[in-house]
DNA sequence: CGGCATTACTTCACATGTTAGACAATTTCT
DNA sequence: AGAAATTGTCTAACATGTGAAGTAATGCCG
């Protein structure tokens, strides 16, 4: 690292750039974590995503859930399903749809996972403050809709 | 679209998704306004870090200043490089950095680009409001930290 | 001075982000 | 029913994210 000369601050106060620095600060803790278990940090949410759902998802229903897009999910989905960690159905009503869900090795590797990723979210949870956290949670929920 | 069950609420309340969703929403109301001028969000950092300093910088100091990793910096310096937009010398007292710089075209092109930019920044900021956003800022600098 | 760790980048390999276009199944309209 | 628009998903192409390994210039130390 070099030292950073004080002309370059208009990045400190800009919204975008303090998101996505707030964001790797998160990601960092829970990365090493899932790399243990071959995830990504978007595997994991799909894996999440299914996992809490007891009906199977079709790919629209998982990209609303976790927030990827449709390239992003569909390399995804086919990644899952080759580890055997997912399976697809075509749809009964709307042949477009596929109907998706975990195996018993997808869910066997999200029960494995949870409680880790809980711990490390608790421990974030209280050394921020969960006063805090809520209030940040609030601003961000709201500057999404302005 | 497809409605949202109500089972997978989970994700509502998660920070690293919060903060996700919150700088997609900034970004999307960018990103058109650079592509106009065939420029990522990420080019977009370096042009502005570089116009920033009067002086030249070398890779380590862009990377600090734009929160890119060596990587994709280096990519991103070479396409730059290709377009005319920056220039690199080598470094006068230690041969492995190199002096980059914006040429007169990448000037021209941050001034262009600039006025727009800070306009759309202003209409969030008039939106969300001054005093929450620079409460969303503190908030966030905060979490880095913690 | 010569070996050796360090530093500043770059390259590789693989995964995701982003936009645009393709495609097939469905729905709508006539 | 048949043509046209719509919907759900995928592929393509290019750019970035991420971790690990490679490379060349420096600095350190005996």
């Amino acid at each position: 690292m070099t030292d950073s000369n004080s002309s370059l601050r208009g990045f400190d106060r800009s919204l975008p750039m303090a998101l996505l620095r707030a964001r790797e600060s998160m990601m960092r803790q829970f990365r090493p974590m899932l790399a243990q278990h071959d995830m990504t940090e978007q595997q994991w949410r799909v894996l999440r995503a299914l996992a809490a759902s007891e009906l199977p998802l079709d790919v629209g229903e998982i990209a609303d859930a976790t927030f990827l897009l449709g390239p992003s999910l569909s390399r995804i989905l086919a990644n899952l399903e080759g580890r055997n960690l997912l399976l697809r159905r075509a749809g009964e009503t709307d042949q477009r749809r596929s109907a998706i869900s975990l195996t018993a090795d997808g869910r066997a590797l999200f029960e494995r996972i949870a409680p880790e990723s809980e711990e490390i979210y608790g421990l974030i949870e209280r050394s921020f403050g969960e006063d805090r956290l809520s209030e940040l949670i609030s601003l961000l929920a709201e500057l999404e809709k302005s």
